[in-house]
DNA sequence: CTGAAAGCGCTAACAG
DNA sequence: CTGTTAGCGCTTTCAG
């Protein structure tokens, strides 16, 4: 078995009582104590039960970190931009543990018990559900990416309407009038904004879209390659494509080059979050940025400032997107 | 305060102890007297404590997944297979916990009592002495991705050498003379595996290397395309480039299609990884496939045995990598 | 400044 | 089949 604090005490000639405080720093005990104490426990290569510890104070050393789903339909750099960003400030305070919502089947481990605070990257209404039972289990929350108003959660996103109005401005200040849009995937929230910042922006320069110009897609590379595939089976093919997300530009890209056309000359193309190939892939894609690992250690930061102080602050941070101008649009 | 089996004991008219029993579904307990304990637990919402539960059954429930580094020179698309591979198998009997190696000043939090095994994505030598003190520990390991011998640990990696020796024969068959290296990132276990690889190839088809047809680079993007642009200010330009993985074959593709030459058609290009994106970018990277999420996999399955079942099968599980043939590489 | 005693919520002998 | 009792390792009153 491991030392613990009593074989210390054993050994020091002190209570365990006196151990324990002398390994937390209490100003109750005398330096000198304090330190032979430390030096005995050194020696002994002691390390805290944590399990113990969490008992009795009632804190988990846990933080969550909950994507809508790992399996389906997160794309790999937007999963690992986050992990960066929360871990990056939780340094070994606590231990991070991440997780999918969908893995669940019912949240009745979710408890306050098992998690300090948990950080909800969350890509869809669906989530609701999730976020209500931490919410209402009086967990401390950080919910990123998406909306909500629940009381007490603090809620970090950026401004993708507005990022999505950005570039299909841009698209029709360079003269294209036949724009086409390939969306997200259904029920994702960022899908449903980008596509209405796409026809706030059409609307707004008094262009119309036609139902053929439209097509759904899953933010996989493949679903932008088979949308464009339709786009180019039309009798008027668009000059522009706007694509919800990178990897569905890309695709499309694929699927122009395919045809025997080409990005910009004959159709431009722009994406969207300006992940970490868009620079390299040929023509460079103009895109919109998304600031996902600030939006997560924003996130993380205002979290542990809620735990650490006991504050719930329902505060809601909204950070710019930004259009990425590149190689991939042509101007007519 | 939330609902404790204590609670549960008062209204069934029972101890704590047949409460703790019927819920943990012992055959001890009466077949009646389990339903409505059952009953009334759901009724009142009870939900274990596990830090109760893990202090006296010296469980922690908490897998780790380390990896060599979160915040440098780990691909975002790496991270993201392996996480889903080990998610995939853990479903809820667990909660994972991510972290990079290099998160850790020192190793004493990582004990037993806060992890019931743990799973090391190592892509370096120098995870050695984390690896060491794990095992010290007497904590259940499996080592993914390098090859490791310490007594008792799981070992699962593809056969990497073997994979660049496959790419750069075919390659040499396709009539290719003059072959460049881009190389992984030094300290890198993959890296050096894939050098070995292309070495053995070239030797073994008495090729020579000119040392100017080398260049170390850093799995990024960045360092593919510099090391690149090194190359086209040859003498004498390479007529083929083996890129240590798919990222830096992109950044390499870019500096060539910038230079105004053509791939394959100058210069043949050939990648390792197979990311998701190689099949999409233009023209499609012929590469190496690996079978990340498969090692992760294989790898969480084998711990969970060797877990719950108390063994310490130091087995090693070596799987196939696979050349994966696209159109970025020209038979001369 | 230090110690004795109680208790966090749970499981596991041991008795009945 | 059920209950009594002890104890996991730690922190925290309360008393000195």
């Amino acid at each position: 078995m491991s030392v613990t604090i009593k074989d210390i005490a054993k050994l020091a000639g002190v209570s365990h009582t006196t151990v324990s405080r002398a390994l937390n720093n209490s100003p109750l005990i005398q330096e000198d104590t304090k330190e032979r104490i430390r030096v005995l426990a050194e020696q002994l290569d002691y390390t805290p039960n944590f399990n113990a510890k969490s008992l009795v104070l009632d804190r988990s050393y846990n933080l969550g970190l909950f994507f809508t789903t790992l399996s389906k339909g997160t794309s790999a750099g937007f999963f690992y931009e986050a992990i960066r960003g929360v871990n990056s400030v939780i340094q070994d305070r606590y231990q991070l543990i991440v997780k999918g919502i969908d893995d669940y089947t019912h949240f009745q481990s979710i408890t306050r018990k098992s998690f300090d605070g948990m950080i909800i990257v969350s890509q869809s209404d669906d989530d609701q559900a999730f976020i209500d039972h931490a919410a209402a289990k009086g967990i401390p929350l950080a919910v990123l990416n998406r909306p909500v108003d629940t009381q007490g959660v603090l809620n970090v996103l950026s401004d993708e309407e507005q990022g999505a109005f950005l570039a299909v401005s841009y698209l029709i200040e360079q003269g294209h009038k036949r724009i086409a849009l390939i969306e997200g995937r259904s029920g994702f929230k960022s899908a449903q904004n980008r596509k209405d910042g796409f026809e706030r922006a059409m609307k707004h320069f008094q262009m119309n879209i036609p139902p053929a110009y439209r097509r759904p897609g899953l933010y996989d590379l493949e679903s932008g390659h088979s949308a464009m595939q339709q786009f180019l089976a039309l009798e008027e093919v668009p000059t522009a494509v706007f694509c919800c997300n990178d990897e569905m530009a890309l695709g499309a890209m694929k699927a122009i080059t395919e045809s025997g056309r080409h990005v910009p000359d004959d159709i431009s193309v722009v994406g969207f979050d300006d992940t970490v190939f868009a620079a390299y892939v040929t023509p460079a894609l103009t895109t919109v940025r998304r600031p996902i690992e600030q939006i997560s250690r924003e996130g993380a930061l205002r979290l542990l400032g809620n735990i650490e102080n006991k504050r719930t602050e329902t505060e809601q941070l909204l950070l710019r997107t930004e259009l990425i101008l590149r190689e991939s649009v042509r101007s007519l």
